[in-house]
DNA sequence: CAGCATATAGTCCATGTGGACTAATCAAGA
DNA sequence: TCTTGATTAGTCCACATGGACTATATGCTG
C-alpha cells in the first residue's frame, strides 16, 4: 500500500514547501520559483504546476481557501497548506536525504532541510555521507578489478570506463563537500530554523515587484 | 521545424548506440543495458523500451530485420540501424558533449562520445571544460555576493544557500575531472575507436548466458 | 497615440514513462 | 511428481510532463 508520500513529485513537495511561507496562487508559485531560482533543481512550467496543485489539492494536501480578483485580471484561487501537507513534506525530506540514487530529489530534499530540526538533518546526513563513502570505495573497486582482467589488447576498455570514473569522481566531490558541510552545521554559528522565512518570502516578493 | 535529434530521448540514443554492435530484439537491449549497469544512467523498463523502439521505427533511424522464434518461446522481433539513425546518434552526441544543465543527457553522451573521432570529442569537451569555469566561477561570485548584502540578523541566510554551494562543488570537482580527462585523451596510450565493439559485445553475451 | 510586446492567470492536449499484467517455458525444491 | 518461482518476450494503461493556446491588461517605443 502506497502512502501519501510516494506520490509526491518534486515539484509536489516544493509547491508544499511554498506553501508553508504563506497561502498563495499557483501562478505565484511559478514567479517566485523562478525568482529563486529553483527552476534550476526542477522544472517549471504551466501544465505541470497546474496540474500538480490539482492533484495535491484531490489528496488532501493543500485546500482551496479564496478566489480573490484584482482589478479585472482573471480570477486566481488561493492554496492553503493542510496539517497533513505539513507533515507529509517532513516524512518525505527524511526519506530522501539519506538516498543516493535519486539526484533531482536529493536536491530538493537539501533544499528544503530547513523544514526539519538541525539534528534530524544532521543525522540523516550523516548516515548520508556514509552512505556516499561505501559507493566511492565500491566504484574505485570495481574500476581498478576492470582495468586488471583486460583480457584484449591492452587498455581497450579504458574508453569504456570514462562515464562511470566521472561518477566516481562526483561520488568522491559530493562526500568531501557533505563532510564540510556536517561541520559547519555542528559549529553553533550556523543558524538553523525557519522562524525567518515570512521575512524572506515577504523581501523577494518585494524585489519581485521591481 | 524541430529535426530528428530534437526528438531522442536519452534511451532513444542508447537504443541506437546498441544497435551500431549488432541487430537486436528489444528484449535483449533491455538485458545487455542491465548487464552493462546501463540502467544507472537512464530507468529501463519494459514499456518504455518497447516504446521507444516503436518511435524510432517510425522515425525511420532503425528497421525491422526479421522475426525470430526460439522453440516455442514467444516471438522476437529484431531491429537493425538504418544510415539515418547511424548519423543521428553522431549529431545528438556532438550536441550534447559541451552542454552544462542537461545531466542525464550528458552522462549518455559521455558513455557513447566513442561513437565519434577522438579529436572531435576533445574539442567539444575543451569547450565543456571552459563552461564548467565560466559556471563554477560565476556561481562562487553569486554566493559571494549573497553573503556580503545579508540585510536581516546575520548570516540567516547561510542555510539558504546548502543547495547552490553543493552544486558549486560538484561544478568545481566536474570540471577538475574533465581537466584530467583531457590530458589523459591528450596521451598517445589512450586508445580511441570502435573497432573493438563488437568483441566486447560477444563476450558480453557469452557472460550473460552464465 | 497607435501598435506591439510582455505580464497575468489559466486550460488543454500530445507525448513519454513506468508499473501491472499475460502467457508460455524452464529450473529447483519438497 | 507436483508445485512454486524465475525467465523470456511483450502488451496495455494510468498518470506526469511540457508546450501550445486563450484572453485580458499593462508597459514601452516610435
Amino acid at each position: 500500500m502506497k502512502s501519501a508520500v510516494d506520490r509526491l513529485t518534486p515539484l509536489g513537495v516544493m509547491v508544499l514547501a511554498l506553501l508553508r511561507e504563506d497561502d498563495m496562487h499557483p501562478y505565484e508559485m511559478i514567479r517566485l520559483m523562478r525568482h529563486r531560482h529553483d527552476d534550476r533543481i526542477v522544472s517549471v512550467t504551466n501544465g505541470t504546476m497546474y496540474h500538480t496543485v490539482a492533484r495535491l489539492e484531490k489528496s488532501g494536501l493543500l485546500a482551496e481557501v479564496g478566489v480573490d480578483r484584482d482589478g479585472n485580471r482573471p480570477e486566481r484561487t488561493t492554496y492553503t497548506l493542510t496539517d497533513a501537507g505539513h507533515e507529509v513534506v517532513q516524512d518525505w525530506v527524511r526519506r530522501e536525504l539519506p538516498l543516493l540514487d535519486r539526484h533531482v530529489e536529493f536536491r530538493v530534499a537539501l533544499a528544503e532541510a530547513h523544514n526539519l530540526p538541525r539534528e534530524d538533518v544532521v543525522a540523516l546526513l550523516s548516515t548520508r555521507r556514509e552512505h556516499l563513502a561505501r559507493a566511492r570505495d565500491e566504484l574505485a573497486d570495481g574500476i581498478a578489478h576492470a582495468r586488471e582482467s583486460k583480457t584484449g589488447p591492452a587498455s581497450v576498455i579504458e574508453q569504456y570506463l570514462i562515464e562511470i570514473d566521472r561518477e566516481r569522481a562526483l561520488l568522491a566531490a559530493d562526500h568531501d563537500w557533505l563532510a564540510d558541510l556536517l561541520e559547519r552545521l555542528a559549529h553553533p554559528d550556523f543558524v538553523w530554523g525557519s522562524h525567518e522565512k515570512t521575512d524572506r518570502y515577504l523581501a523577494q516578493r518585494e524585489a519581485a515587484r521591481s
